[in-house]
DNA sequence: CCCCACGTAAACAAGCCGTAAACACAGTGG
DNA sequence: CCACTGTGTTTACGGCTTGTTTACGTGGGG
């Protein structure tokens, strides 16, 4: 195999932490507990985890919305546990991001055997709070952006725009996908909001805006933030 | 946008797979069928699918079986349907290396909504994005072309075509086909436009364009991009 | 010898992109 | 209650890349 894999199980019920506890370390897993959504929002960024179990039911917040929260900076895989049976609980939670949904109560044997299976399509890195090329550094917890030591204020759109190019950092980001992501359906037309937004990403972040390099502009399809392999290609 | 997904639905029961299909290409996935673990086996090595969906009861064979099969030389992700419900053939199959179990009878949009989850995951695997002959590379995920070290600029067009050829490298790509997928319905009769590009295209690609070693004229049908056992076997 | 399909070259037009500046709007602090 | 500040939207324009159009050259087969 290749390194231990780290398991966050997030559950307020002590018992219920056990039982995975138990089940998870048998196969192997290393595992850490957080008891509220709180926590787990907390520990998550620095916990360089490989899967998070999290249950829907939590003292302080709903389920759901760690889950959208996490999904912010994070595509970590991440598997809901929950009482509720009802479809539409299912597939919301799908589409915010889960991976898979156990409805309780449920066997130790079925449950493993599915991390398991989540566990095996993540090759090794998929959770990186953080992003970097050149001297530019993109921190999605915090939700700050640095360039060499000195932080860059950005607005909120303009964040936004900037995190989802880091996500998709080396591949193109079509005029389409930005546009459904950060104003969302419906302006699809408005692929002019892209040019000004760009414009004004690089002012910060270039040191010269008419020789972007890290924002490359692909003509007639959308940009592309470099990913550090051609960031240090292109020197 | 990302290419349209291809899904191979194996059941021996009509209904269930006329269920699926519908359930699945309202979502816009291509569906493609095959109604016994024989011809699954036999269809899914070219089919180019980026999922399998699974019924454990098929006419000729076990479902397992063919799960087993096809993993032998596939890891392609794997989504098991059943009558039975009993956890340990849950368990069974997941460690076979299947990706999800559900258990007859189900819901359409939780069905979805899983089938969309585990696509999600793809990109990361991603089985081949990448495309070689001699010195030349294309890197579909990122859209880039290099060849031997330094990348070559390529216009929308012209990379849409590249990619065609590559996509059906060692065929002949006709001209009926390229004008279709490029320019879209409506232009069969512009055959000029592939002459005009092609002449780009290898003035960016090929060393010499008058001896392309690379994009084979083949006359009167179309064009093909050499596979890399062709293109050995003309050094 | 001519015709057909393909290759080549240049000029043209449209679409796309970058840039700037004015405007509307909300939140803040005096 | 009002100026001030930062943000997002709207409008306008010039320049460059791209795709299209047009024209001509080439080479093999009937």
């Amino acid at each position: 195999m290749t390194r231990q894999r780290r398991i966050l199980v997030v559950d307020d019920e002590p018992q219920i932490r056990r039982f995975l506890r138990t089940g998870l370390s048998v196969q192997g897993f290393e595992v850490i507990e957080a008891e509220s959504g709180a926590e787990a929002l907390r520990v998550a960024p620095t916990a360089r985890a490989d899967l998070v179990v999290l249950d829907l039911q939590l003292g302080d917040m709903d389920g759901l919305d760690v889950l959208k929260r996490l999904r912010e900076w994070s595509w970590l895989p991440v598997f809901i546990l929950s009482v509720r049976d009802r479809e539409a609980d299912k597939v919301k939670a799908l589409e915010l991001g889960a991976d898979d949904y156990m409805t309780k109560p449920f066997g130790a044997a079925e449950f493993v055997a599915r991390v398991n299976a989540l566990i095996r399509r993540i090759p090794e890195i998929a959770a990186q709070p953080k992003f970097s090329v050149g001297d530019l550094t993109i921190d999605m917890a915090r939700r700050q952006v640095f360039l060499g030591e000195s932080e860059v204020k950005l607005s909120p759109k303009e964040y936004q725009l900037l995190q989802f190019l880091a996500r998709h950092a080396g591949k193109v980001a079509t005029h389409q996908q930005m546009l459904n992501e950060v104003w969302g359906p419906g302006h699809a037309e408005d692929a002019h909001y892209l040019r000004i937004f760009m414009r004004k990403l690089r002012n910060k972040i270039e040191t010269d805006a008419t020789r972007p390099r890290y924002i490359i502009t692909e003509l007639g399809v959308g940009y592309r933030l470099l990913a550090p392999d051609q960031y240090d290609a292109a020197s």
